[in-house]
DNA sequence: CGCTCGATTGACTACCTTCAATGAAAGTGG
DNA sequence: CCACTTTCATTGAAGGTAGTCAATCGAGCG
């Protein structure tokens, strides 16, 4: 693992995700106290940052970068049950254990904090733990839909939603459309297709001009109305 | 609706879920401050007790029967997304618009608690906002299981998941086995299944010796290793 | 007794997966 | 810088699983 470095003073005031993310709920006083137990770490796509099972020693703010939160069948069989983007909080309090492993897709910012103490902080803060149950409710909520996409829709309709989805999520890429952190295999893992099922499908919204692929990953949505019925 | 009785003085102490529901949280002078707000209420088997989009005016600890939780498709379609036994919360807290739908599948007991007072009380007590973070992270540690299953697993899987979980969380019936709070229809919108699915799967493992069927919801387990081997 | 609703079973179809080969892009070493 | 290797994506063909449509069955109820 790369080495990481203290968090610097002062640097939360120009973080990216500053508005966003749990450190929000904190004015300064506690910010202080998160400052002071907060790690900032920089991790390379591909990197496994917690595996199912592990004990949890940490917590985290996601700074830049998309994680993807996996479940794993005995037989190996994967299952994406979330992603997360900037802003969004890496691992989850008051659990002893990692239930999912969690993979960088892309190269990764992580402000690291010691479940520990991070704990000890939260129990004194209400605002932040009803902030979490926030945050927690909404997961939830956002697992739900996944649910009802895995369960009952077809390949065409998942397709077309989750390329809306992602372009919801991302930041537009220089030159229009996005760039997809993930390849082929990854949204299968998402929308419990085969990476072939995946391939098929785009390749046909790319014939059906609804859709264009300058690059493996570069996604152009072409017939935004088009896609929009589609998914449902 | 029938209408409501007030929560009789002394009730908690003999509540059928006093020690797992979120009142197990309340020590006695809050206790009565919940029990000043809460009412009982029973409602029958198919009763709508919440739909989709209906601004969310109360939660309520369910006290006995089974409630599904639906999530709908524009076009109809439907999936369980969720299913609450007793001594579950019934109901977000601090969510203003009901994001589900939540519907009785058995005649069920309600202790219901206005949200307005019930989020005022919570606010002032940390280890009830605690509880609920840690009942919405298992919540959705189950969601996150569940996609597992409808993404990857195919029909035999499903139904002997199912219900190995299903014994797991219900009583006993007269005569073993135990009795399935719901019928064909429904197990299908729990598993991304049909109808028709459901029922063929059922009536293989019924020929295979895995299962007995005495009635149509009255379910026997005879062969338990090999379905929990099938389950995967 | 007949009606209604839910469950079962059958026949057929469609969709997705699986297996397999080809193609393209990225990374490595000469 | 180019050949080689590796990885990822695409495409094709065949097969299987679950969905759809439709008929029958059976239990519960008026």
């Amino acid at each position: 693992m790369p080495s990481d470095h203290p968090h610097p003073a002062g640097r939360c005031a120009v973080c990216a995700v500053r508005d966003s993310a749990l450190c929000a709920t904190f004015a300064e006083p506690e910010l202080a106290a998160l400052r002071a137990i907060g790690r900032r770490r920089t991790l390379p796509a591909g990197q496994i940052v917690v595996s199912a099972g592990d004990p949890a020693s940490f917590c985290a703010n996601l700074v830049s970068g998309v994680l993807k939160v996996v479940r794993e069948e005995h037989d190996g069989r994967t299952q994406i049950v979330g992603l997360l983007f900037p802003g969004d909080l890496v691992g989850e309090p008051f659990v002893e254990e990692a239930r999912d492993t969690l993979v960088a897709l892309t190269e990764i910012d992580l402000c690291l904090y010691p479940r520990q103490p991070l704990e000890t902080l939260l129990t004194h803060h209400p605002a932040a733990t009803h902030l979490l149950l926030r945050r927690a409710l909404a997961t939830l909520a956002e697992a739900r839909k996944w649910m009802l996409m895995l369960g009952r829709r077809q390949a065409p309709e998942k397709i077309a939603a989750f390329l809306l989805d992602m372009e919801r999520r991302l930041e537009p890429a220089a030159g229009g459309g996005y760039h997809l952190p993930m390849g082929r295999a990854a949204m299968g893992e998402v929308l419990g297709l085969t990476i072939e099922t995946v391939s098929r499908q785009l390749s046909a919204m790319k014939r059906a001009g609804m859709i264009a692929l300058p690059s493996r990953r570069h996604i152009l949505l072409l017939d935004r109305p088009k896609l929009a019925q589609i998914a449902g």
